[in-house]
DNA sequence: GATGAATGAGTCTTCATTCAT
DNA sequence: CATGAATGAAGACTCATTCAT
């Protein structure tokens, strides 16, 4: 778990991991608004709900809130794709499904993907590899629903490629609402991204270079 | 032109364009580097070449340089795209060509692009509906450029996903580097995702929802 | 209370007051010396006996030091007018001794009013009305003086033009000090001035237009 | 003269006097509007109608233009004063007529009035003794046209004391105007205030401490 | 465990003054 | 003589972090 990657002074684990959520769902709400380098952590007590110096015996630097809320970001994203996901399917269907989950998921958490983008970099190095690997093992999961949803053979190179497309497809419809969510419900998005997806531009062309 | 969005107290207007571009090419690398929040007006005059004073002579806030700086990346971007791509082109050359000349553009300009995405949120609003026009351009003329390139008919919708897709797999190739460039060098990317595109899945079922 | 128009973000009410006092106590003695604008937040902190970041948790900015300071200096002589005047006194005598009480209290506090004469025009419009309201009462009560201990009929407005300029001389013995005290001492200066009201010039002159 | 006392690097007196007085104008407007403090030296610059390099062609410091803005108003109401004055004249009428010329007077320079209240102690101890001494100067013309105009004997204490009372009694018609003008039209001032002076309370009661 | 007062390093920004053109 | 670009010292204010109660 994240959780200890983050030391606190107090003993009891219950009760840390109470005050942490406490502090994730105040932070979170701070950060969307204003931004993470904008938010002080008087604020972040506040909305937590207790005072300056409780706050400061579940974290030691204001850096540490960063990475408690994009974990927890990540753990619930991770959590809502591993129930929507069913491994056993091979069908292209579950692949379709697959996109269409994840889409609804993109879709619920906009506001905290778009936190993450544009935080992490925040993040110490060493955090920022803790959540990269999380990102890693998403699209790792998309890579697998494609391999068992594809009949023919792809390259390892491709399906790799369509699992990242598929993941920043999701999260696009997010960081670039004001441009696509004019022109697009979720379903048309979703639908439309399918389609391309599925049959590309079925150019008979072939003379590419 | 941006600059006569941020007053100056210099009149020479010469004078203020050479300061300026002295300014952003000091201060995009320090963004880069260390991110708006962290790096100090100080440092940016200092990397600019002029004192503080001068600075401030040219900006009004702090703000106004990471809009200047994000202003003379997307006229650089957008510059470099006008340049690449040819409207009289009809054939789907011309679009393969344009997708390989944009990913190129993205790989050089992958700090740039990387620094935007991070920081266009500290931008008053006023700025970044300034900015955010500046996207829906580029975007505009992808969109221009799959539609001289498509034989067969597609819908404004399908077209603008598309050009909403090659535009942001293109800044993916930059902010996502740490996934792709491992497996990929650009030349694979761009041959993959033009693959992708043409080709999809080119699966025959049908029976989607 | 005053205290109240200045928010602080200290909780306990009496820590703030005792805290307040000590920044009083130390920023006159700035004020007088050097004034208002040269005075810096640092120094008012140092004069204060505490830190910078603690001056600030008892104000918000440095114009609330002034109010503060012209609020306690209004109050003290307020308090001290109040103390040595009886409304019930109906003599010429009380008027005469109130007029001693007020010029001997002038004198012990010079600096202060001077202070005051000086600065009040940096406060922020509300608070001028604030300060200019105390002065205004102050007046009131030597006109209530006045009307007490005259025994004839005496016209509104001079009576509160006789307040106004024994008010007025009482402040003057402090600010045009470098004149008077050289002539006068405090109580040749009150004998003087009493007289002055009491009998005027005597004059049988009546052409006057 | 003071020009003398701020030191041009500017050879042409004439143009000296021109470009001083230009200051002067644009100065006072600046002080009246937003104190000494507050009012930069572009400012100045800008409203005297020439750069700021120009500026310090005329002066040393900031401070010079408040002597020399200070200087001209005392010298502008010197020769108002003197202009009004008739030292030959004895009756008591001509003191009448002196008060009322100078509380004229006093109404129409209010504003540049009340600056020089409030400013003068940010002018160097040199500079202030200059300007007490045209102060002490006028004080002694009123006490001249008392001293004529009176045909019983007074003291020499008194006659000093009447000058400044009706000095500061003038000066008090600007400063106070918030709470005199409210009452009183500058003639039931002035009228009030002769009436007082000539014949005090006229109480009979003589049993004073 | 909880609280919140205290701290001071650090940041942005202003502005008087100079000096080369 | 006039100009205005350049300078940097100085000042107001913030905020993460600590620690005594």
């Amino acid at each position: 778990m994240a959780e200890n990657q983050v030391p606190s002074s107090i003993k009891d684990e219950v009760l840390v991991i109470k005050r942490r959520n406490q502090m994730i769902k105040g932070a979170v709400t701070l950060f969307i608004e204003k931004g993470f380098h904008k938010t002080t952590t008087r604020e972040i007590a506040k909305a937590s709900g207790f005072s300056i110096g409780t706050l400061y015996e579940y974290i030691r630097k204001k850096e540490d809130v960063l990475f408690l809320v994009c974990d927890s970001i990540y753990q619930r994203v991770k959590e809502r794709m591993e129930a929507s996901i069913d491994p056993t399917q091979t069908s292209i269907k579950s692949l379709i499904h697959a996109i269409q989950s994840y889409f609804q998921l993109m879709d619920d958490m906009q506001d905290e993907v778009l936190v993450m983008y544009q935080e992490v970099k925040s993040l110490s190095r060493d955090a920022q590899e803790y959540v990269l690997q999380k990102e890693r093992d998403m699209v790792a999961m998309l890579e697998q629903v494609i391999l068992n949803s594809l009949p023919e053979h792809h390259s390892k190179e491709e399906v790799k490629l369509i699992a990242n497309n598929i993941f920043v497809q999701g999260q696009m419809w997010g960081f670039r609402r004001w441009i696509l969510q004019r022109s697009f419900t979720l379903e048309s998005y979703t639908e439309g991204q399918i389609q391309l997806l599925l049959q590309g531009l079925n150019t008979q062309e072939k003379e590419r270079s």
